[in-house]
DNA sequence: CATGCAAGTGAGTAAACACTAGCTAACGAT
DNA sequence: ATCGTTAGCTAGTGTTTACTCACTTGCATG
């Protein structure tokens, strides 16, 4: 019993580590001793502070809900035209993915979402929050002229969303061997450019041989 | 004991069985004892077939391969144009997925790739061969003219592979409310659109603010 | 029909796990 | 300086898990 500290502190550092041990051992492998070891207390003294391990997980959703929405009222400061604001939101979502790894992990958990309903559907919400954002913006870029306006705004989001994710997944499964930032823009521009109106003639394809 | 079957055929069986329990509780949460039981065998029986919970792992891994290379030439059968193979690409992986959602939870689980390096690079390399066939279908569609010239393809495959991900994703974390494979159709056309030749003006985004 | 191989069983083990009970002492407020 | 609150500790519990071992018996083959 070295040093004591307010419960709101101890919380915090317990929830800090329940992220990084997240992503080190995978979601589902994380024990409450090793986050106990991990802020310097007994496995048993983590539960004076979380009662069960579902709390703790809570505690953790709720974190990173709250990280996801301060970087993005962060992107979008100073920003005006949305293709730009489109652009800050993702690159804000990929850094905080490249800060805090653990967040796709926990976020898409097979293992933390069949027994915790709740903590799935809150993820379902913030996923959609970030999905009416950007489908919001894609709305503006139309109808300033930006965008192509036969453009489906959700659909576009969804495609935006789809390429943060997708680029997630593949930076875990390629053990994180390449920049996640840099490609993410790069991909972005690429998507972007797409938007715009088609030319004359190329809007519609052919139907399918 | 019952019946007796031959090693290969309870093998697939087992198999089978971890492909359904994997997604039903989780990679991580599938234990030897559920596996065991859904086959009708005991636990112990298992390891006659599977000296290691790892080496079932690497079966499934093998058997996830295996679909997916058939799926994938079973699509491309009697298609010509790039455009349609690739349609046909992404609406077979989407088919697989629905038929077999434990595969991207086994693909994309943390727990299963901390401690098992040769699962993750093996699935790294499906990816890669999968990105590697769109890719050379997004070359051929540029040479024929079906594209922009200015399309890197590897980058526009991660696009449609990002579709694809993030579209699994979004179905499973909303509880497979929709229909993945139209989704799927109706996002990649709308990929493929942008994809089309730019018009003049609007290749290049303006810098950024 | 005999027989050897191997598929399958029953009964275990040690380790890891979330969680509890009851005690101790650090700290803030008075 | 005292004291009540409460963070933290020690020492457990019951359960689940992968895996073992000695055995039994179904089946293909000679």
């Amino acid at each position: 019993m070295r040093t004591r500290k307010s419960a709101a502190t101890r919380k915090a550092e317990i929830v800090e580590a329940a992220l990084r041990l997240a992503d080190r051992l995978g979601p589902d492998r994380m024990s409450t001793e090793a986050v106990a070891n991990a802020v310097g207390i007994t496995q048993a003294g983590l539960f004076r502070h979380f009662p069960r391990k579902q709390v703790l997980w809570e505690a953790v959703a709720d974190r990173i809900g709250t990280m996801m929405e301060e970087g993005w009222a962060e992107a979008l400061r100073g920003k005006a035209r949305p293709g730009d604001k489109i652009r800050a939101l993702v690159v804000a979502q990929l850094r905080l993915i490249r800060a805090t790894p653990a967040i796709p992990a926990i976020l898409f958990s097979r293992e933390l979402h069949t027994d915790n309903d709740g903590l799935r559907t809150a993820f379902l919400a913030l996923l959609g929050r970030f999905h009416g954002r950007i489908a919001g913006l894609v709305e503006e870029g139309i109808d300033a002229g930006e965008w192509d306006a036969d453009l489906d705004p959700g659909d576009a989001a969804f495609l935006i969303l789809g390429l943060v994710q997708g680029l997630a997944v593949r930076w875990s499964v390629a053990g994180r061997g390449f920049d996640l930032v840099a490609e993410g823009e790069r991909l972005l521009e690429l998507l972007l450019r797409g938007f715009a109106r088609p030319p004359a003639g190329t809007a519609r394809p052919e139907p399918r041989s």
